[in-house]
DNA sequence: CGATCCACCATACAGATTGTCCAGCAAATC
DNA sequence: GATTTGCTGGACAATCTGTATGGTGGATCG
């Protein structure tokens, strides 16, 4: 369950000039239509693509805060209905469930240090919840990415 | 600094059906299609907007796992070498500076929970790094999203 | 208050793109 | 050897894009 070189050629070309169409693609590639608007269909139904979203800046929006916080939740509560109380906050932006147990992770924003907070404080209410530490990402070095998990294509022959 | 309820119904709009075209979102928000695009480009523009590109599911790539690795690092050797030398495994994708001081967060993702181990030697393997410490993420209650903040646009007049 | 600026609407037109279908081929599969 | 799969190259109508125009109402400013 691979990705051949021209997928990932697609990909890598779709990356870094999103606005490009179908028919661009093929003379940019140097194979027929047909072919990428079969590849890309494939690629999001086999669900290596899951999207083509606008990407949106929390910072740009107002969020300049960005936060990892680590829930430490009551057992008997479970997961579930905690991540779905935080779910419920805008400002958590994602969460999973950990190794280590009874703990929750999170990514948080806000709109200042003031503010984070305020989202701590919502996120303490959640029920279930009994805990939280949190760490502030001051600056990305490198952003998030998946480019290089897709270049990596050695000749993996794909099926 | 804030969006209207214009550029957020847009954003949505695009986000649930990124294949839309300019004239087919007019068509739904019930404006014009000069007002449509002038809105996409000036998001773009004002950086709300980072791009289009697909959205890879690193697991569907075979990245089974995904883990969040802290990194304490030689106060000495700063935080950009590292992180440059971090940001040349594929399997790193995304780091930040932490408020703690000399610790780097990062995420990365695996092919296996052994195959972990390697991505984690070679990341210690990095000039600077001293420990690392990696919480294996088990699930993902809430998947990375954005649009909560989208759409929690309150009557901000914009400008 | 009148002039001006700005965002938006409505419309237009040429050129390009999309969705779709078809036939021919070559390599891999059974 | 027969079949399936993936790619090519071509063709079609319908649609969309880029771009431009003029007109309108609201907000700002001297």
């Amino acid at each position: 369950m691979t990705i051949d070189q021209l997928d990932a050629r697609l990909i890598l070309l779709l990356t870094e000039e999103p606005r490009l169409g179908v028919l661009e693609c093929s003379r940019r590639l140097a194979v027929a239509r047909g072919t990428v608007q079969a590849r890309l269909d494939r690629l999001v139904a086999r669900g290596v693509i899951t999207g083509f979203g606008p990407d949106i800046s929390p910072a740009a929006l107002g969020y300049d805060v960005m936060a990892f916080v680590t829930l430490e939740i009551r057992q008997i509560s479970g997961h579930d209905p905690v991540a779905h109380g935080l779910a419920r906050i805008p400002e958590v932006l994602e969460v999973h469930t950990t190794s280590g147990g009874g703990d929750l992770f999170c990514r948080v924003v806000a709109r200042s240090n003031a503010d984070l907070q305020r989202v701590i404080d919502l996120i303490v209410d959640v029920p279930g919840v009994l805990r939280t530490s949190s760490v502030i990402a001051l600056d990305t070095p490198v952003p998030y990415r998946v480019l290089p998990l897709v270049a990596d294509v050695p000749r993996h022959r794909d099926h």
